[in-house]
Formats: C-alpha cells, sequence, structure tokens
DNA sequence: ATGGCAATGTTTCATTGA
C-alpha cells in the first residue's frame, strides 16, 4: 500500500499535475489539501477515470481538503463533528476499503497509462472487511506568533487531538495525513536558528504538534529517515527551493498498527519542479502488504 | 525590517499563504 499527502494549493489550478502524477505514482492513497474550490468544482470525475474516488470536504477561495483512493471509500466525514460550527474546510475522514491489496504498478490491475477504469474490487476478506481509516487533515497557517490566526491554529490542534482521542481508534490501521503547518524539530527546517520563534517553528506550534503525536501516532517519514532533512515545502520566493530552503511541514501519522507495516517514505521533489508548481512537494509512505493479503487472503 | 511568488476574488489591487 502506498500513502501520499500532498497540499496542491488549489486543485483547480494544479488538476493536470496532479493527475499526471497520479497517472504515474498510482498511490492507492493520496491526501489533498488547500483544493481552494467548492466540492462541486472538484474534478471528481477525471480521478474516477484515473480510478480514484473522492471523500471531498471543499470551500471557495481557501482551504478544503480531500482523500483519494483506489478501492471504495466509507464512512466519510467532513469536519470534527464537534458543533463549533466552524466554516473552515480543514479535515475530511474515510475508510479505505482493502487500499494496496491489489494493483501495484506493473501487475496489470490498475489498467493501461491513460485507460479508463472502474474503481477496483475489493480484495482479501479480513482486509476489506476492517479497511483502513484516513484522515487529511489542513492545520491553519497561523500567520505570525501571538495573532488571532496564532490562536486559532492552536485552538484548532486541541480540537483535533479531542477528535483523535474520542472518535478515532487507534488500535486498527489508521493514517492521519497532511500539511500540519508545524516543523516539528530542528532538522525539518533549512536555517533552525532564523526560524526559531516564528510561525511554523515557534515553541507553541511543537508542543501542539507533539500532543497531536502524542495521542498515539507515529511520525512514520521521520522514523524511517532519521537524520535526512525531508523537507516538503520550499518558499516560491528568493530562489528557496533550488536552494533547498526549506521546511518539513508536511506529515503522514500512522497507527501503530501500520507502523509496522510501513517499508520506506520519501519526498517527491521532482513534483516540485517545472511551470507552476505547487509550493509543497508530495510526501509518499509505502507499506508492506497485511499478513492476511500475503497470505493470499 | 522588508520583499521576494502564486492563487483567488474583493480584479488593475487586497488578502492569504508559509
Amino acid at each position: 500500500m502506498k500513502v501520499a499527502t500532498w497540499n496542491v494549493n488549489s486543485i483547480r489550478a494544479r488538476r493536470e499535475r496532479v493527475l499526471a502524477w497520479l497517472a504515474a505514482n498510482e498511490p492507492d492513497v493520496l491526501c489533498l489539501q488547500e483544493l481552494k474550490t467548492e466540492e462541486a468544482d472538484f474534478p471528481g470525475e477525471e480521478f474516477r477515470a484515473l480510478g480514484y474516488e473522492a471523500a471531498v470536504c471543499g470551500q471557495r477561495t481557501y482551504n478544503g481538503v480531500a482523500i483519494l483512493a483506489r478501492g471504495a471509500l466509507r464512512d466519510v466525514e467532513r469536519g470534527f463533528g464537534d458543533g463549533t460550527d466552524d466554516p473552515q474546510a480543514r479535515f475530511v475522514a474515510a475508510t479505505v476499503m482493502a487500499a494496496g491489496t491489489a494493483g501495484a504498478p506493473g501487475t496489470g490491475v490498475a489498467g493501461a497509462p491513460g485507460e479508463a477504469r472502474a474503481p477496483r474490487a475489493v480484495g482479501a476478506p479480513g482486509e476489506a472487511a476492517r479497511g483502513v481509516r484516513v484522515m487529511s487533515a489542513y492545520v491553519p497557517n497561523g500567520e505570525a506568533v501571538g495573532s488571532e490566526k496564532f490562536a486559532y491554529k492552536l485552538a484548532w490542534c486541541e480540537r483535533l487531538v479531542a477528535h483523535l482521542r474520542a472518535r478515532v481508534d487507534l488500535r486498527g490501521e489508521t493514517v492521519l495525513a497532511g500539511d500540519f503547518n508545524v516543523a516539528p524539530a530542528p532538522i525539518d527546517v533549512h536555517d533552525p536558528a532564523a526560524w526559531e520563534g516564528h510561525v511554523l517553528y515557534s515553541e507553541a506550534e511543537r508542543a501542539a504538534f507533539a500532543a497531536i503525536v502524542g495521542v498515539g501516532l507515529v511520525d512514520i517519514v521521520r522514523r524511517l529517515n532519521p537524520t535526512a532533512p525531508m523537507f516538503s515545502w520550499w518558499d516560491y520566493r528568493m530562489l528557496a527551493f533550488p536552494k533547498n530552503r526549506g521546511l518539513r511541514i508536511d506529515h503522514v501519522l500512522v497507527s501503530p498498527a501500520l507502523a509496522a507495516r510501513a517499508q520506506s517514505a520519501y519526498v517527491d521533489r521532482a513534483a516540485r519542479k517545472g511551470k507552476l508548481p505547487s509550493d509543497h512537494a508530495p510526501v509518499v509512505v509505502e507499506f508492506a502488504e497485511s499478513a492476511a493479503v500475503r497470505a493470499g487472503g
């Protein structure tokens, strides 16, 4: 199973780039952030033609998140459902059925490049019954430390923690992926001394991120890559990308059951290149097939 | 301390992002 997350900075502006990336990389799950689009304008049919179902929590102009997956999506939840009446579209969850049980690149199950295909059937019975719970999150930017938006960011993270504790089964196979807008440690910042105390790399934000992980999740990209920076975002300005002045702010957090199956993780820097890229690159994690699937169901 | 780049709607500039 291959799972990815990508802040695309407008799905309408990045539609062709995302479609091409899906066709070339064939992840089982892709979490998207910053759609900047209502669900009605989300290009769902084009993703369906590539074999992906979509769960979308959209919004005009700002925010917006989605989950794309090969195979059926069940129990879609938009927002935290915590009664705060928050209009910002920053969280969507869905259960992906039998992700990764078939259709890996080269198997031919997914069809020839460019060939329209329906979502593939579920695989092993045990896997299909259980599924993988996937959450796509777009943590607020926070604008500046001490600002009103910064307070909203910290409060939003507390709401996320409450949601994870109350509503998510972390004993199962669970993925929380997205743009967290927090660099957790010095290794995640190109110049930690310069960034210290600024938004994205302040003590309060690092504590908020630690609290999210602390519910019982694993920062699997860092666990699999203990010494590499793994930057996922570079400023559009100042030649930040060619100079590799980046931050690791997009994360894939997984439950222990899934962490045990994780094999590799990487940032696809190639997707940040070329004309009109997003300022974020996709973060990808690959998992071994579950024991039930390896055994043939 | 500032601006630099990009997308969007409020469109010939302001807002937001990170």
